[in-house]
DNA sequence: ACCTAACTGAGACTCGGTATCAACGCAAAC
DNA sequence: GTTTGCGTTGATACCGAGTCTCAGTTAGGT
């Protein structure tokens, strides 16, 4: 069964039906082999009316079939999404975007309670800076950082 | 000296001019008790220009006189910035945001390096949850999430 | 085959923010 | 005090991301 097929049943489940539509979004999404955003879809998937894209990947994103990953400038990406909760590093260079599940944020998090005395539910974490093939590449690439 | 002139005083050391706009722009946003939106900026300075409005937000952050609170909803807030580099708790149910700088997060951030091998070098950290009187107060609010 | 609630898609709209550009005015030089 | 020039302003147009509307379509249960 492919990721595809996997996806509709997780869709059929919730009760949700597959259309043509949603089923070519789903195509685009997970042929996707790293991060892309709402308009990369969108251009893939011409004959699929705009808000359909925006509504369907609302919908995956509900279903944790993508993860939506915060670039410094903010502008929002997706990913198709691996394990349960995680959290992501970009590379600032070349853009790549890696999860990671290893750290403990659970204790930062628990220490964060006591410390503001805010019972702390969620958070939202991500990390910038120069993945390892880049730093490789000696040459220091001054590429300029967009707005904010 | 009032925290404007101390602000102004900020501007003119950049070499930036201290115009009658941005004075206005600036006691309007000191003039905040919390977190506040560029929005409720613009109702406060009306004779000031949209456009403006905006560029002094930008000029304020940059002088870090601000700093930008990310909202669960994706919204983005600002708020008078008190210390260095630190994050923010934000309560889901009365909206109250806490700094904290205590917690441990460059241990985190030492971390992450390790197991992602990205040279880190910048983050953004929010953390959702319930302050403590909003946890006081027993009854539980059901007051809805917007949108994301 | 039928029915209907879920879904679609074109397009108008909203919202936050930026670009343009002629006019203005701060502050340094005279 | 006047000149001057460049940083700044603000009206307005624009932009991109996302939502709303609504008439028309369709999946999928009976």
């Amino acid at each position: 069964m492919s990721d595809v097929d996997l996806t509709v049943e997780r869709l059929e489940l919730r009760g949700h039906r597959v259309t043509a539509s949603r089923r070519r979004v789903i195509e685009a999404v997970l042929a996707r082999p790293s991060h892309f955003t709402v308009d990369d879809v969108l251009r893939e998937t011409r004959a699929v009316g705009r808000a359909t894209v925006f509504r369907t990947m609302k919908l995956l994103t509900d279903l944790n079939v993508v993860c939506r990953v915060l670039f410094e400038d903010g502008a929002l990406h997706y990913r198709v999404s691996t394990r349960g909760h995680h959290h992501h590093v970009v590379c600032r260079e070349c853009g790549r975007v890696e999860d990671f599940t290893t750290c403990d944020v659970s204790a930062l998090v628990r220490d964060l309670s006591r410390a503001t005395d805010y019972e702390i539910e969620g958070h939202w974490l991500e990390g910038y800076g120069r993945c390892s093939d880049c730093r490789a590449a000696t040459v220091p690439a001054s590429r300029e950082a967009p707005g904010g």
